[in-house]
DNA sequence: CTAGAGTTTGACACTGATGTCAATGTCAAG
DNA sequence: CTTGACATTGACATCAGTGTCAAACTCTAG
């Protein structure tokens, strides 16, 4: 699929997805006219990228994630100790951002559960869009 | 307090302490020579904010949040049917927020522990500096 | 009284993530 | 062949979050 199709299936801007692409996160063939083709496995990839920078994960960061799980999914054992290293700095930057996340969702829950709005959280967990 | 004690305890410095007042996420008395002084109250409330913000929601949000969790304290049951919808809209994407950094959480952890790594593991999830 | 550390405001600068625009190329449909 | 939709690259613009610096003030210690 060409890179429109590819935004419109993650909701991602095509502007984003060369960011993304320059950004080393993603890479894409070429059709001999030159224009980037994807597979599925790109529109995964892409909506994953998207949810880690959006929840404030640098560019930067998102690669090494990235790269980890997919070198896990091939499970190659490359793993010199200083990257394990940073990783597990990075694990409790991580943590900390689901810790506080999840402190502010409970909040809101709790509120709307307070002011008699539990309607509103059913429709909001339903789609369960997790990405 | 003044300033600079609260940014030492926080780990947020001035510069950003005084931003996030600029943008209405904080309040603070003055003395009577102009400095700004805080309780013990704020200390929290600016780890709070810094760590909202380092997890991407933007500190027009992060006011929305912080408020409601305010109101829900003192309970207050104003809830106009309006807000409450923009805040089951924000559920869903702090939800999906967490989501996205939970699996990439889980990816650093099976990998780490794939390779032989669990020590740091275990030094990463002791000091616990939920935020 | 003076020196030094901390504070105030305000300006300027930078970075990262995005939007937008321009000039050009490709391709399918009429 | 022409038109219109979609691609390409590259430049420029914007916004939020931060760093940094300057000039002036306050306070404490010597």
């Amino acid at each position: 699929m060409k890179i429109g199709e590819l935004a419109a299936r993650t909701g991602v801007t095509p502007r984003l997805i060369r960011y993304y692409e320059q950004q080393d996160l993603l890479e894409a063939d070429r059709a001999p006219n030159g224009y980037r083709t994807y597979t599925e496995a790109h529109v995964e990839r892409v909506s994953r990228v998207a949810g880690l920078v959006q929840a404030g994960i640098p560019t930067r960061l998102v690669k090494v994630l990235l790269d980890t799980e997919d070198s896990a999914a091939r499970d190659e054992p490359t793993c010199p100790r200083e990257v394990a290293e940073q990783l597990a700095t990075e694990l409790v930057g991580v943590q900390a951002r689901i810790d506080c996340l999840t402190r502010s969702r409970d909040s809101i829950r709790d509120f709307l559960t307070a002011t008699q709005h539990e309607v509103l959280l059913r429709e909001a967990e339903e789609p369960a869009v997790a990405v």
